[in-house]
DNA sequence: ATGTGACTTACAGTCCGTG
DNA sequence: CCACGGACTGTAAGTCACA
């Protein structure tokens, strides 16, 4: 249904937005999916998954993710 | 073990964190565990459980929390 | 009002590969 | 280098009875 389907969309929105931040940042610094990976102790695959919104990733991961990016949490979720 | 452990603890410092951020914030707003998990749609019990840090929440309930607790997601994790 | 143990189901996260 | 798949293991999600 019409409206089923918006209440799923606006819920991986968030998983959408976050994956679309990471895949900025992780670019912005010249990253490939695997570095970044590597750098978080991560599965390569894991890290391609995030960034196309297909998995509800974990608060441990997040920070990892963050850490391997270099920028904090907050700055993360700025505007997201 | 001590290494493990040590490791472990580093693991969970976020979430111990993130907890006592949400358990705050929620005293501040006068809510009950079972008030807030009503308004996010999550059970009382779980919010106990991420607020003692037992759990390694997910994006998703993150953003259902933070909802109920009519904050931000940036200013969730500002300083965190 | 909250903490806890026990429990089942769903999915986070890894590893192998292909185009 | 990345998207995507299948198969797998571990653990989060979600609920309950009781303290």
């Amino acid at each position: 249904m019409y409206i089923l389907q918006l209440a799923m969309d606006s819920n991986s929105d968030i998983l959408k937005r976050f994956g679309d931040r990471i895949r900025d940042y992780r670019k912005k610094n010249n990253m490939s999916q695997e570095e970044l990976a590597e750098k978080a102790r991560l599965h390569r695959t894991y890290i391609g998954m995030i960034e196309r919104a297909e998995k509800n990733i974990t608060l441990i991961n997040i920070e990892k993710v963050a850490n391997a990016l270099e920028i904090n949490l907050s700055e993360i979720f700025n505007d997201l």
